[in-house]
DNA sequence: CTCTCTGCAAATGCTTTGCAAACTC
DNA sequence: GAGTTTGCAAAGCATTTGCAGAGAG
């Protein structure tokens, strides 16, 4: 639960060897003000100002390598990007039908698919993809279907 | 184990209601001769001749509406098709430094998904997203870093 | 003052679409 | 024949890139 601020995000890039200018200013605003959301691209572009969509890919590039942001991918669509977690990895469950993100603790998950993954010889990376399905709501018979 | 013939597809094209034309009995062809393979679009435009990509898009499409082959998202990438399991869907193991393909029975980590999915509401797609990783040789140090 | 970062604009990669002609059933 | 499927060419979306000028340290 620790509350990342615009500042912490600012700090982080400056401690990584980056430059503050105005437009990672606002995008880092802008990440710290959804702590929990998890944004495209375009979502981005959307909540600045005066930004090009260039410096938005190239500043979530910065904010990645510096380790504060991550990067994964859900459903068909654009990428999302969200703030890293402090503390414990977490996976995601996007509904294709209503496009709700539920976070989930990795351990949930981790211990299944590092077994799985070891007898192949496999190091998994922190499961980049989510997971797609249907929310309660939208799995509900007589929905949406397809 | 059971082998999947050109002909199955194409008859299963057929029992969905869809017309048997050249382009895709070719499609279906390549397709039934890559059992274990992951191919992308591009690899299946590559495998067939005087086929527009647009028909190996749209084949493809039928194929999957038709419960024939399946689509799958690994790494930042193009998509990926590969015969439907005939018994037992599979997840997938990508290694992200040298693309190879690992099939793993879903049942293995189905347990878990399901028990976290299920403690959400969750209706898990079978897992149509790859698991990124890397595999045992590229997992070992001072190999292809980053 | 040097080197990074930016906007602009255009290019890229993958996939989809409109349309008239070709073909399947 | 009726209706589906095709090739072609062009559009679409998400993302990346080259470049000269603006800005950070």
């Amino acid at each position: 639960m620790t509350m990342v601020t615009a500042d912490d995000l600012i700090d982080g890039l400056r401690g990584s060897g980056y430059r503050i200018t105005e437009a990672r200013r606002q995008i880092c605003l802008l990440l710290a003000g959804e702590p929990e959301g998890h944004l495209s691209a375009a979502d981005v572009l959307d909540g600045v100002s005066g930004v090009d969509q260039s410096t938005v890919y190239r500043t979530l590039e910065a904010l990645e390598r510096a380790g504060l942001v991550e990067h994964i991918h859900m459903g068909h669509g654009a990428g999302a990007y969200h703030l890293a977690p402090a503390g414990g990895d977490h996976h995601h469950l996007v509904c294709e039908a209503c496009g709700t993100v539920v976070d989930v603790p990795l351990s949930r998950v981790r211990a299944a698919v590092d077994d799985v993954a070891r007898s192949h010889g496999f190091v998994v990376d922190t499961a980049h993809f989510a997971l797609v399905g249907r929310c309660t709501s939208c799995a509900a018979p007589g929905t949406t279907s397809q």
